[in-house]
DNA sequence: TTGTAAGCGTTATCAT
DNA sequence: ATGATAACGCTTACAA
């Protein structure tokens, strides 16, 4: 069952060399187009397909490219990796995607994984959990072409791509003031995601453009270590005992800001009519949310595409690339009525 | 840059064998405790990391399956995923993961990709535009293990997983039935896929389980070949449009659902004051919508899980397997107030 | 217990 | 234009 058709067997089968049969499968041209002929046939008629694994083992690459994310089951990334794929096909490479599930073991795990299984280049979006990115640097040290996207290590000399946070969160954070409210609290993830850094970063510079003092206990981390729904409802559950409740909360994330919805449908509170909501969301189901939320969006797919392209410039090239640039892509504050 | 260590170097600085070095490195009996302690420490300090190419190349197999599903960004799909993930990984295999984006030709594409890239076995869910099969028969019957799940093919005989389809479509239409609603149309995608004829069918057992005769201008099919949204817009407006409108619709999948819902915004139409709607979908975001659509959740999960385990089965039987079978999961109305 | 050699499928180098 | 041979990294009879 299933014993594959090797050029072996076309060169015994045709009373040629291996080598003969290899080169006209190949189209050199130090070949006989008769040779050539009789060789092109009897392959396609047996229908024989080459042996990339093989190929991999002489040319010492794989064909493959690994893709780290927290969770595939997350808008921003889905459409991230549609992206990826888009590229990766077109380019004849292999996508192996693999999910840390935001834990930072998983990640080490995955990410030996892949490198021991060969992959040519690795695309990584770090774990909430991670500080630690020994497990990368080892490798790119060793010669792994990384490109990271998304949660970046600054630690890391190679290309990123990233949306612009910073931007997107001050658009959102301003644009909550521009509609009236005073009060804005920040729901972000874990503290040291570059993501974090840069939304916080851009919270923080809206309220001071605005004169607005900061309240430090307005701001909210969830580090999300797998009981993202309960950190997010004991965060909530704080902003609403403040003294002084926030009129609205600026959320950095995807799973994030969906997860703060169902957090208010369950505590019965209304949304906006007592506080707006803004999110950092991909996902367009949001869209059909009733009570607006204004949602920053992420262009994943061509973020996912740029990487996927700086990668496959890493793997392909002859020699070693000397500036490593950090894309800087804009998001869209999509403002529902 | 990037000169893997191999089991040669290893046995040159040690004055050894390769195949002492690999006896020492897998653990056999037959090898003295000093030279595999020696050997180990060495590997260890030289970080040598076993090519998983070569042997691949020795033993024929890879150690990965592929999966083609339609969309990743769809969320049945994206829990599948991780169902398939959470098995693959714990058993040591890699998920290769491929799009079709509903088109034949991108499926055909698609499987030669995977089956030339030496893929141990298959989790296929067939693309709407699917009807011929002889990409996959022709793999399968090479011995290629194949397992389908969700969109299935009975042409094939191997292990399927599929959701109670039926069994959900009748319990989603016969709850809007109970819920008062008379007039109730089905939307639905391409009609060959087995999910369509088995949801279908369940409608068609709910209507006539209450008395109702079926109206066949209440039945729409949305093959979606890349213009969901326009084809779900032509279909309600189609149906709203009847002199008898419905009152209800049953929705047939994830997208369609809510590709329904944003058809619906966008004309404006109040639901459910004027239609209820009731749909295939495992969006959790969908619960945040406030005019209750009542979804049939699939268990996704589950399904992925269970087609990983017999494909990973059949790849590691020494023998043919000789029944196949067709394992069928609940589903799960999830009724919202 | 250890070493030698063949083989997995392919291509590159050198002969012829 | 074609063939023989070695090599990619590893495992495994078979020899020693």
């Amino acid at each position: 069952m299933f014993e594959p058709v090797t050029i072996k067997d076309i060169a015994k089968a045709l009373g040629l060399s291996t080598s003969t049969v290899s080169r006209a499968l190949r189209d050199t041209h130090e070949i006989s187009a008769a040779t050539k002929k009789v060789v092109l046939e009897y392959a396609k008629e047996i229908g024989y397909q080459p042996n990339p694994i093989a190929l991999s083992l002489k040319e010492r690459r794989s064909k493959s490219i690994g893709v780290v994310v927290s969770e595939v089951a997350n808008s921003y990334f889905s459409q991230a990796i549609n992206g990826i794929e888009s590229i990766a096909y077109d380019r004849g490479y292999h996508v192996i995607i693999s999910q840390t599930h935001e834990s930072f073991e998983r990640e080490v795990s995955n990410v030996q994984h892949l490198a021991s299984r060969s992959v040519d280049g690795l695309l990584v979006s770090l774990s909430s959990q991670t500080t630690d990115i020994s497990h990368l640097t080892h490798l790119h040290d060793r010669g792994l072409p990384i490109v990271f996207f998304d949660r970046v290590a600054d630690e890391i000399d190679t290309h990123k791509v990233i949306a612009n946070n910073q931007q997107g969160a001050f658009d959102a954070t301003e644009h909550l003031i521009k509609s009236g409210f005073k009060r804005i609290a920040h729901l972000t993830s874990s503290s040291h995601l570059s993501i974090s850094i840069e939304r916080l970063a851009g919270y923080e510079a809206a309220l001071k453009a605005h004169n607005i003092k900061p309240n430090p206990a307005y701001v909210k981390f969830c580090p999300h270590g797998g009981m993202l729904y309960e950190e997010t409802e004991t965060a909530i559950k704080e902003l609403l005992a403040l003294p002084e409740k926030p009129d609205a909360i600026f959320v950095a994330g995807d799973r994030l800001s969906t997860g703060c919805l169902s957090v208010f449908k369950n505590l019965n509170v209304a949304v906006p009519k007592d506080m707006a909501i803004a999110g950092f969301s991909n996902s367009d189901v949001l869209d059909l949310f009733n009570p607006s939320i204004t949602s920053i969006r992420q262009p994943a797919f061509e973020i996912g595409q740029l990487a996927t392209q700086m990668l496959l410039q890493l793997i392909e090239a002859k020699y070693p690339v000397v500036e490593f640039e950090k894309k800087i892509l804009e998001t869209d504050l999509f403002i529902r009525n």
